[in-house]
DNA sequence: AGATGCGCAACTGTTAATGTTACAAGGTAA
DNA sequence: TTACCTTGTAACATTAACAGTTGCGCATCT
């Protein structure tokens, strides 16, 4: 798959379950439909799930559906569900004490900071409701 | 190294540069200093000299320094010189006709424009000579 | 019980990036 | 000119992150 894949996921799915919230869908479904596999599908899901967007149930009429109103789930819900940063968080402090480093470092994360606020702050003004084309009936809706 | 390791390094390296412009720099004392191999850095400033960020000279005395002045040369300079957008690309046009990803596609590629302007712009207000703390003498200034 | 679907762990590709080696070409100094 | 030094670049090895895969246990419905 290509990159960003889970995010991409994420929102492909989310996009349909908004147009039929009370459908419960297989993990093995939305995987053909995504190309993809039922377990990248579950693990994708499954943070969606921690982060109280999903629900998911076993069993014979198992499968998942969203927690609550697509009208109440923002793109930014989605994003920050998934934990991906932007932040590089450079976890090397490979107390390589040079200032210029330290210097960069401290510039460099305060924008990023404040650049992955206006993408949050962007993206909760989507709601996954408004993803949709026009009014596609086929597709995934069968 | 880390990850985004090639903005780290070229930042990094011209912000001991920009202490001492008219210094030829070998790209094995670079590397030396960044932790790296002389090629990476070969690799990396050759993208800044592309963008007419650098100057490389081979020969005995040669080596890397500025191309212009210190304080002409912002992150947003080198940023953009790396050639690494955020934007995610994504050039998997399967010809998936899926209404439902297509606006996804749409509605996100649109924010992430916007937000990358915005991180064009806040890098774009500090130049490479802002880039030190306090003032550091020793390091790679010998 | 049997069928169905999720949860999870372990393993296997795949891919993109960095690290490494080697050598040609250019330039300086004696 | 010769000797030496440094960049430029190609080719290959190594690594790390991620997607994909398999297998099996558990839960739920008929």
């Amino acid at each position: 798959m290509k990159r960003n894949s889970r995010l991409s996921l994420a929102l492909h799915t989310l996009g349909h379950m908004a147009r039929d919230p009370g459908r419960m869908r297989k993990s093995a479904d939305i995987a053909a439909h995504a190309g993809t596999n039922p377990v990248v599908v579950r693990r994708v899901l499954g943070s969606l799930r921690e982060a109280g967007l999903l629900v998911s149930e076993s069993g014979h009429a198992g499968g998942w559906r969203l927690a609550r109103a697509p009208q109440e789930i923002t793109l930014a819900d989605v994003y920050l569900a998934l934990d991906e940063r932007l932040t590089a968080a450079e976890p090397t402090a490979e107390t390589h004490d040079c200032s210029v480093e330290h210097a960069l470092h401290f510039r460099v994360s305060k924008v990023m900071e404040e650049v992955e606020q206006t993408l949050i702050q962007k993206l909760s003004e989507t709601t996954i409701l408004a993803i949709r084309g026009a009014t596609d009936q086929k597709s995934m809706s069968k």
